[in-house]
DNA sequence: ATGTCC
């Protein structure tokens, strides 16, 4: 195994030396428990130090505790590469474009909802529409698009599908700059411009989930984030920019499958296409990727749009009345220049984060001000059997991680293994018997989406605590699902 | 993740 030639730096930390492989730049780092670390593929091992390989590559190529195998880096993947000779890389992103999270807080308890929970999940699931391909009630023309792609969450105000206090409880207050439609192409904006306010496919869902107060690690904080009562109903949205986002990854990965000659980078698998950051195709993707992250934030924000509006009917109050606010929203797959001390100097680095979230601490200007004391929100997706977890941000991930931490449970299983092993009806038995209703248009995905296909997110998190680069707030029970 | 192969 070469899990003998990792270095332990510390109690959830494992360091690749450079002389793992020929032509690292920089070590590779592994965050993870004792008792995951034997889990982790080699593939994986392969991907992060194949990272580790790249161009301007700056400290270490990171890997979060909830990694696993993706397209060139792995899912739980952050590295930083130089402004002047660092490159960008699609497979450092994700196809899904800023796939992401947003919570929502309530006035509800538990309790208030129980009589209601069928016609509630039979609203959402009518309201939001899911699944491959799913189209949006929105019939947008090309300059509103051309809006969206530019000023993301803003063009929601503008519109009236969203509130001040919605724009500023989402990172980068849902608007990306940069954004530049004209490196954007038709086929993607096609794609794109029918799919705004849908939930999507594959591991993406919508929850309505209980604060149960056996759940709350930090009582102080969750206050702060809006949680503040026993039992207390929270809605988790996890989605990205669907097809949009996915049409400009593979665009721009034959883009640079093309100029690759032209800048002579040594890239040891085709996956991990770059390109320069400065250079014109680089910065082109850049823009364009800037364009899908806007569209994301929107297409959560008119996700939420519509679950006032259920929630709204099914209750008989307006949303003012019910408190459904935007406790925060986060990227999972995105990259982002940020400033980081390099051996002793600050530099300007381009962070890719591909299946993990930002988790700056307290005092960055960046985050909200009602949560400049305590740091940013960090939204953890569980699987839809497990629900997801609240932990805010802490200046040591500042030093470790440049500003990362982790973004899920993480896979343990592929699709079609997971789908070999349960089906989904079975699976749908077992969320009933724990007291979750779930309701989606294709059964097999519950199979590949169920609990058994994931690491235990209490582990992954644990790991992440321990190393003090974000800290544990909350943890949520789902009751209904809707998976896309 | 994805009009899961134009």
């Amino acid at each position: 195994m070469k899990k003998d030639r990792f270095k332990r730096i510390s109690p959830n930390i494992w360091e690749i030396p450079t002389d793992f492989k020929q032509g690292m730049r920089v070590p590779a780092r592994i965050l993870s428990s004792e008792e995951l670390i034997d889990g982790i593929d080699d593939k994986v091992i392969d991907q992060i130090t194949n990272v580790a390989c790249l161009s301007g590559i700056k400290k270490y190529a990171l890997c979060m505790p909830d990694g696993h195998c993706g397209y060139g880096f792995p899912i739980g993947g952050v590295a930083g590469f130089s402004k002047n000779d660092g490159i960008i890389s699609p497979g450092g992103i994700g196809f899904d474009i800023n796939c992401g999270m947003r919570l929502l807080r309530t006035d509800l308890t538990f309790d208030e909802i129980k009589p209601k929970m069928e016609l509630l999940l039979n609203k959402l699931f009518l309201t939001i529409p899911s699944g491959v391909g799913s189209s949006g009630f929105l019939k947008l023309n090309k300059g509103q698009f051309t809006d969206i792609m530019e000023k993301g969450a803003d063009w929601c105000l503008e519109s009236g599908y969203a509130t001040s206090n919605d724009i500023e409880h989402i990172e980068d207050h849902g608007r990306i700059s940069h954004a530049d439609h004209t490196t954007v192409s038709e086929k993607a904006i096609s794609r794109g411009i029918n799919q705004m306010g849908t939930l999507g496919s594959g591991n993406h869902y919508l929850e309505v989930e209980i604060a149960h107060p056996e759940g709350i690690y930090n009582r102080d904080i969750a206050k702060v984030f809006g949680i503040d009562r026993d039992n207390q109903v929270i809605v988790a949205i996890h989605c990205g920019s669907r097809g949009f986002g996915h049409q400009i990854a593979t665009d721009y990965l034959e883009v640079f499958d093309k100029c690759s000659k032209k800048y002579d980078l040594v890239v040891r698998d085709k996956e991990l296409m770059s390109a320069p950051i400065k250079s014109d195709e680089g910065q082109r993707y850049f823009r364009a990727m800037a364009c899908a992250a806007n569209a994301a934030f929107v297409n959560r924000q008119l996700i939420t749009f519509g679950i006032r509006k259920v929630f709204s009917e099914v209750f008989g109050k307006n949303v003012h009345e019910l408190g459904v606010e935007t406790i925060y929203d986060v990227a999972h797959n995105i990259a982002k220049m940020e400033k980081y001390e390099i051996g002793g100097r600050e530099e300007e680095l381009l962070i890719h984060r591909k299946g993990a979230t930002r988790s700056f601490g307290p005092g960055r200007p960046e985050i909200p001000k009602d949560y400049q004391l305590v740091g940013q929100p960090v939204i953890v997706g569980g699987s839809m059997e497990t629900g997801s977890a609240l932990l805010c941000g802490a200046k040591q991930a500042d030093e470790e991680t440049f500003g990362s931490t982790l973004h899920g449970a993480g896979r343990t299983m592929s699709r079609m293994q997971a789908k070999r092993t349960a089906r989904g009806e079975s699976i749908r038995q077992k969320m009933k018997d724990d007291g979750i209703m779930v309701k989606t248009g294709y059964m097999p995905g519950l199979a590949e989406e169920a609990a058994f296909a994931y690491k235990d997110i209490d582990s992954v998190v644990s790991a992440v605590h321990s190393i003090g680069i974000s800290k544990k707030v909350a943890r949520f029970k789902p009751v209904l699902n809707i998976k896309g």
